[in-house]
DNA sequence: CCGTTTCGATACTGTGAGTAGCACAATTGG
DNA sequence: CCAATTGTGCTACTCACAGTATCGAAACGG
């Protein structure tokens, strides 16, 4: 049991998964940066202060939005080459979802200059993928991360570049070209 | 001559350079974000207003600020393999420069929900080195934006996600992965 | 009923982008 | 020398948004 029923007062209403899909539709409509923590709010029907009770800030809505979008890990594949290729066939596609690769692109923008939101969005964010990818792959951190600048940074500056994502045909010219980077 | 000089009233003073180098140091000393127009000007020596009067926005000025910072497109390299290595090696270099990266991280990230800057970024800066790259290397421009997209994209994710540039080995790692994707 | 905690609503602070207006400086042309 | 013109510094604004404070009302357990 992780719920502990003992806490006296008024219990948290359930709005998670509400305000997780007001961020997503609202990011997807207006662009991260015109969907603020108001129009979030009034989206999901909830009060702003609701929101910063339970995030602090809205990287860490985002964040947490992110996470709860991304969900575990899915390692599929007989070996370890169709493992990764498959990997990066569904962080393409999980980018390209509506909302989610501005959303990710634009909470990663503002870690660049946040380091508190940087750890965040490093610990609880990536740092799951880079340890089922290092224990599936048998690669060395450093190789892992390697591969994650590669595939993410890609995708992501396709998204900011051009605001579309990546056509599946080059999303398969990055599979057959990290091919060679598993030792 | 390219020079006009029949234009009457008083001459702007060349305050270009300076403002240039007073924004790299400010970004590189405060970061992206907390580098803010009043205080790049300071740093200058100049008034916020003649910072505004000839770049219409902090995200124009920045962009022009990583024109005169990279440069025209170096292209040296015996073969297109070797021309492509060193230009990737050229760019992380670039980026490595203090505040050269932060500055670009953070003007890309604003350009992400930011569509007037993004068209800024792709015609100002990014077109020149497409077009000289796809005549240098004969390759289609859907394959050299797909080299851009890999090469700036993980560089500027390494610098997001740690704050810090690419070592040279991941670079190296950079340049050996890219390799195949020539035809 | 009571203590505790959450919720909604409103109002507020703080910061930074971008603008307006004005007095003064530096030019060109007569 | 003088007028017209344009750039500059300065001060003072507007506006949007992140985040905070407060308070009465609501929802639980005991």
């Amino acid at each position: 049991m992780t719920t502990a029923p003992k806490s006296p007062g008024r219990p948290r209403s359930s709005v998670d998964a509400e305000v997780f899909a007001a961020t997503l539709r609202t990011v997807e409509e207006l662009g991260y940066t015109r969907a603020t923590v108001d129009r979030i709010a009034a989206a999901a029907g909830v009060a702003k202060t609701t929101i910063y009770r339970r995030w602090p800030t809205k990287g860490a809505l985002i964040t947490a939005c992110l996470v709860d979008a991304f969900g575990p890990p899915s390692l599929a594949g007989e070996t370890r080459e169709e493992l990764l290729a498959e990997t990066i066939r569904w962080t393409a596609a999980k980018v390209a979802e509506p909302g989610l690769g501005a959303a990710f692109a634009g909470v990663f923008t503002d870690a660049v200059n946040d380091p508190g939101l940087r750890g965040l969005l490093s610990t609880r964010f990536q740092a799951p993928y880079l340890a089922a990818l290092r224990d599936a792959l048998g690669e060395s951190d450093r190789t892992v991360l390697f591969l994650i600048d590669v595939v993410v940074g890609t995708l992501l500056h396709r998204m900011g570049m051009t605001g579309e994502p990546m056509a599946d045909a080059d999303v398969e010219a990055l599979v057959a070209m990290t091919r060679g980077v598993l030792s």
